[in-house]
DNA sequence: ATGAGGGTTTAACATAAGTTATTTCGGATT
DNA sequence: AATCCGAAATAACTTATGTTAAACCCTCAT
């Protein structure tokens, strides 16, 4: 079913044809992270080869389960959350097209959170061994996958700021700038804006505040005139405003690469 | 100065000494985590040689620093932390004796957070050398850090579901768990108490409350029976009530060690 | 076209938590 | 013992955000 040399062959061509950009959101990811060959890119496309769409709100892990498999998103926005006994939920991070969940935590114990779609998806699964495989074959890729996850735990460390201490219009707005630059570095932003089918319960279960509150706040963002929504699309139409009402530092989405170091471990 | 040979024969024997326990509390941590041999506590001995005393509220790490060493914490309580341009804090987490603050993340870009002491601490500074020196020839070392670096996760997403979804006195009652049980696995509590000189504000800077609200809530658990406070120590004093208000699941802290697996990346 | 259902908006009200300021306490230092 | 200082406690008041419930509005499927 996957033909090497025939990815391999075909890769360069498509992606001259789009641009210089590859169509997988994978590799316009790691590519930003580290130097990948034309083998890398063509493991990386077999490893999102076979896609399947899934519904929105529809989990993928289960909260407690042991998945042997993880999963890349390719389009839509999936999630990461954590339910309360008393049916709040907690988002715990959005995996944008080109991130996946790996299982390596299932490994040492049952997976303490689940993983679920916002809007729908198309999510390849990635059985374990054929990440390993790629991995230890593809030492850039490895060394992309490492940096990947890095700045997945600055975001998170951002995520705990905004949660800690930053107030309901803050937070949102934060939330906002970090999507658009995540959603720009794998193509799926045009200007300044972007597709957004995300609920505003939702983003309440994400930002920690109320639907209702939420509203109250997106109504605010647009009296100010620094976004618009509708038709399930954000545009933020006042993007170094919306910045500074954030205090948002986008230094921490954007590793320098340059910088040689970081083979380790 | 570090005489290899001199510690492998003395590790045992000290350890015999304290009833089967390591003094140092890295020891103690990664052996919850992955067994190792005697070769592997004699290197982890090493790495924790050499600590210096830090007063309290004083940084290790400055934000924005590109440290080329790992700081090592073997007494006292250390935090990582983010402030605002308007002078509020958010602390990221707490390390405590056995934890450890990798200079990874520096190596890609400056490092986002700072590193600093709540109480006066004990901290060796490992060079990043000596650091991979001992996880490249010491397998069972590296598979503990990497089991370590998945708790550390777990932990961090708690924090957020503490952030995002719990109240006041929840969100103090699950870190008070918390701490108490990552405390008892590196010998660090008796029975339900341990020592705990970190100032109300600082408890705010964690858990996004105000100092006054910290203040309120701290006497409501009190008047709960549920802790006791004095002379720089909490005392837990019903610990299952306390779980219970916090929903407090340990799992997340105790990962299976039986389960085999994860050897990879 | 018509309805059904999920999502959004609005409104009125409740409350947990923040703010500011003052006082008290307890442990160091002289 | 007297003083000092940071931390804890108290008090009075403000406010951001939560809650509940109803109305409205798309979008999709029949």
């Amino acid at each position: 079913m996957l033909s090497m040399t025939g990815f391999a062959m075909n890769a360069p061509l498509r992606r001259s044809l789009l641009n210089g950009h590859s169509s997988n959101p994978l590799v316009r990811k790691l590519e930003g992270l580290a130097p990948l060959s034309e083998a890398d890119r063509s493991i990386l496309d077999q490893l999102a080869a076979g896609a399947r769409l899934a519904d929105p709100h529809v989990d993928l892990i289960r909260e407690g389960s042991a998945p042997d498999a993880a999963f890349l998103v390719l389009k839509g926005i999936a999630c990461r959350y954590k339910h309360r006994q008393d049916g709040k939920r907690q988002i715990l991070s959005y995996l944008l097209p080109g991130d996946l969940c790996d299982p390596d935590i299932a490994h040492l114990s049952r997976i303490d959170h689940a993983l679920g779609t916002l809007s729908a998806c198309s999510v390849a699964r990635i059985p374990r061994e054929a990440l390993l495989f790629a991995v230890e074959r593809h030492p850039n890729v490895a060394q992309a996958f490492r940096r990947a996850k890095i700045v997945e735990e600055a975001v998170t460390r951002e995520w705990l700021v905004n949660l800690g201490c930053r107030s309901a219009i803050e937070r949102i707005a934060h939330l906002f700038c970090e999507l658009l630059l995540r959603l720009q570095a794998v193509g799926f932003a045009e200007n300044d804006s972007f597709e957004f089918p995300v609920t505003q319960v939702e983003l309440g279960d994400t930002t920690g505040l109320s639907n209702v509150h939420v509203n109250r706040t997106l109504q605010e963002l647009r009296r100010q005139g620094l976004i618009a929504t509708g038709q399930r699309r954000l545009i933020i139409l006042d993007l170094p405003r919306l910045r500074a009402l954030a205090e948002f530092q986008a230094g921490y989405l954007q590793p320098a690469v340059g910088t040689d170091l970081c083979t380790a471990h």
